[in-house]
DNA sequence: CGAGCCATTGACAGAGGTCAAGGCGTGTGG
DNA sequence: CCACACGCCTTGACCTCTGTCAATGGCTCG
């Protein structure tokens, strides 16, 4: 293994179970690499051959076709992705680049097979980690085809703030243009949601974003477990 | 087990590769069910109990929010469906309904996870399986968020057309209303697709449909394997 | 033959993208 | 310290795509 801090690694969810004979091996040829950001990481089309588990900073999966673009997910640590490229020994189905400044654990998806074959508690999280993956992904189908724009941004705001100290006050971790792709939306889009959103009691002073009236907001997002419960 | 042809049910992908024991555990619990059209088979929210696989006739899965209903897939015989919330024990993210009289076989959700854990065969069919399905719902996530209602009509056509015959002529399985609903439009806009497309040599004579210019057809859909190869 | 469903078409409205212009903050260089 | 340039965000005008509502025509089935 390269430049891998070890005890770091072992904490991470897929391996935190592992048998330590399963752990070695599957290290030996790992890389963990730093990325400076804005680095493409993978192209989709290209064979999977290697497992991706984000260790710190964001990396972005986006799709292209016909000349267009579109963010399908963005990943903040401890996420491992394009699993099921990996498992099939099939083709990326997505591109990926980082946002931030990265570091990610690249394991060749030979010995990501091989460990699953020998080490039954590994391929347990792998499952899943798989089925969550699987369930993410329809979610946000859920999403896009369920909801306006302005509807995502106002459950984004809602999901933000259940997750952080829900004192009224959001601070976005990422800048507009990001968080716009990530809603599905344009930039130019994104503005007017927020305009829109005023009626509401949002507030937007730069980068922190005050919610005044969280019983409209709920009543115009009409958030959903089914939709907006990450991690079920 | 109740219902259930026994060779018939053995040659369907998840169970030809599995030991005849756990076979026969698993059937023993197991439901083979007869449902006519359009009798709803589970409902999002409620806990996943079955594992379901339609083995005769057409199901649609779909999702609700907010008061709106969006198609989520449409599934013919052999597949499984709501895989992932059976492996997570969680509650199922998507609804599913009849379209024609179908047959669906269920597994009760213990079951099949106890025969993962036993027999290593039907494990890793099972995790292709949702491997497969991640997949698929990125690919459809893709469409949907890359291409329009006209060229998401023409890439349909072209599969359709590429899997049948490849003589120029394509059969709809599935009347508009339900095709309207697979491709993610009303049917009104499914009309005017076509006669969008009639310009790119597509003839529509009730569910008979000519294809004269297949090159303009595929200019226009710029089909692409990352988006439209099934079982890639 | 009539009821009812499906598909089609037209008119309209809303959501969202594109293009262009302008404001604001930050950082750099004179 | 100020001027300028650059990037990001915002706003307005416009257009496309898509959904909704309503009316019509054709088909099937009782």
């Amino acid at each position: 293994m390269r430049g891998i801090d070890v005890p770091t690694v072992r904490e991470i969810p897929p391996f935190t179970e592992m048998s330590d004979a399963c752990f070695e091996e599957v290290l030996q040829m790992a890389y963990l690499q730093r990325f400076p950001p804005q680095v493409q990481l993978i192209t989709e089309g290209d064979p999977a051959d290697f497992l991706h588990i984000v260790i710190e900073g964001t990396v972005e999966l986006f799709g292209t076709s016909n000349g267009r673009e579109t963010t399908m997910a963005v990943l903040r640590p401890p996420s491992t992705f394009i699993l099921a490229a990996v498992l099939k020994d099939a083709v990326y189905l997505m591109s990926a680049r980082t946002i931030d400044r990265a570091r990610v654990l690249m394991i060749p998806a030979e010995n990501v097979r091989h460990a699953m074959e020998e080490d039954p508690a590994f391929a347990r999280a792998m499952v899943m980690e798989l089925a969550s993956g699987f369930r993410s992904v329809v979610k946000t189908l859920k999403e896009q085809k369920l909801r306006t724009g302005v509807e995502r941004l106002a459950n984004y705001l809602i999901r933000a703030h259940d997750q952080t100290g829900s004192d009224g006050q959001v601070e976005l971790t990422e800048d507009k243009r990001t968080l716009a792709a990530v809603l599905g939306m344009t930039p130019e889009n994104l503005s007017r949601a927020f305009a829109t959103l005023r009626a509401y009691g949002v507030e937007v002073h730069g980068s922190t974003i005050n919610l005044t009236k969280m019983d409209d907001l709920i009543h115009l997002a009409q958030p959903t477990p089914l939709i907006d419960h990450r991690s079920i």
